[in-house]
DNA sequence: CGTATACTTGATTGTGATCAACGACGGTGG
DNA sequence: CCACCGTCGTTGATCACAATCAAGTATACG
């Protein structure tokens, strides 16, 4: 109960059907047909609950199970041999996690908060694509969204200033927010990463994320705290994300 | 002739076919048995030459063909709105290029090389889909080997120092041309980056490149010049590449 | 042989790292 | 209810790595 490491609980209550699955366009099956979603479930082997701060898996784990994420955060990273840490990209509803092919996974994913996830045997998945193969299509997709993802992240780290790469950051997951929650525009955001957790991802110090959000607060752009976050000015974070050592005024 | 953008050109003399193809066991169709291959070169559409220093495609074009690298280095790259540069990867024979699925691409690709390359197109993948579905599953595969790149070039970018970030590339570059090679270890490597491009790839300045080479080359770990490299110590190379601010001597 | 491109080197600046200490909050147990 | 503790965030002082600005030198090319 207590060695740190992958705890998933079955979800005993609740276990949603797919055919009613609300975030079902987001996912693995959105090619698959309506009459075809009971088969579809057959395919999933459970529900499972993550509590908050549990690892899913570890770097180099061999993953017998594909997982969709259902509900809470999950972030995926690297570590260094020195101890340091990369966030590679944090996990909303809909995202998809896991085993790719039986090969090892190249990362760890560490839930942020309590997660509920539905898990699909990694064996089956080879079968399922000789079956189906408009679903093999549909994973080259969300890979290739991931790609996308990645890459844009790439650009984060590499060619963005402190305050840049935030703003872009927070501007991506804002985005992704308002589109799993579909809530009115200039709403409080529950938003549970820590400052650490953003350095992480960023590729900078926890101390520089702190001064960066505090010059963000001063500006008006964004309110903070309590693990929620609320963005007063999409269009100031947004241009803030994509200029150019522009200092403040107009 | 002239409009600087995608210039291919259909190879005309010696289109290699896909039986005798020296870099197959790297490529999409790892998994075809000998016997079909005959059968998988009907869906190669052409092999075609590429310029040194032309676009294969340009980020958000469709691109209707899927490119298996022959011959040559390509570079992937992304720009931002003030012509900052972000090299996602440097292509090398066996990589795998191109259209997945209809959508866009999310990156531009540029010749550093004059390169040969085996176009597929893209239509007739999902049909491939259907009637091989091993291809399918190498195709994940693909993705996942390009994901694990990704990965570790976004710890390069983020984590790691300039010095260690270039050692890292190197190394992984010239384990990569090894492979392809096949050469004998302490051997000069055909190596046509411009330190600018390397630069953009790391996520620093030119300038700091040129130092940081320097630095590499008074060290004695590596000969540079002509567009060639000798990596003289790839213990030393790998052990700056992953240790964090150990200042030279032992 | 002249021009353009790539690389080198020096001087200076600045962004973000590092070191250090303090404050705010939430949970736990007395 | 308050004291205690641990985690998390804030703020200041200083330092260093890499950016920037600026010239100069090789090298490739026509």
């Amino acid at each position: 109960m207590k060695n740190g490491y992958t705890q998933l609980r079955v979800r005993t209550e609740k276990q949603t059907a797919c055919y009613q699955c609300p975030i079902r366009n987001l996912a693995l099956f959105e090619a698959v047909d309506k009459e075809l979603l009971d088969w579809t479930q057959k395919f999933r082997s459970q529900q499972y609950i993550l509590d908050a701060r549990r690892l899913l898996y570890r770097e180099d784990d061999t993953v017998s199970e594909s997982y969709t994420l259902f509900t809470g955060w999950i972030m995926l990273f690297k570590m260094l041999p020195d101890g340091k840490r990369q966030v590679l990209r944090f996990a909303l509803p809909g995202d998809f996690l896991g085993s790719r092919g039986g090969v090892p996974v190249n990362h760890s994913a560490l839930a942020i908060t309590e997660c509920v996830l539905c898990g699909f045997p990694q064996d089956k998945l080879n079968q399922l694509f000789a079956e189906r193969s408009e679903i093999a299509a549909t994973l080259v997709g969300i890979q290739q969204r991931d790609m996308t993802q990645c890459y844009n992240h790439m650009i984060n780290v590499g060619q963005r200033s402190a305050i840049e790469s935030i703003a872009g950051m927070l501007i991506d997951l804002y985005d992704r927010c308002i589109e799993c929650h579909r809530t009115a525009r200039p709403e409080t955001i529950w938003f549970p990463l820590s400052q650490e957790e953003i350095a992480d991802y960023a590729g900078i110090t926890l101390v520089h994320v702190s001064r960066v959000i505090k010059e963000l607060r001063d500006q008006g752009v964004l309110e903070n705290g309590h693990r929620k976050i609320r963005i007063l000015d999409t269009g100031e974070l947004r241009r803030i994300a994509n200029a150019s050592t522009q200092t403040g005024a107009e």
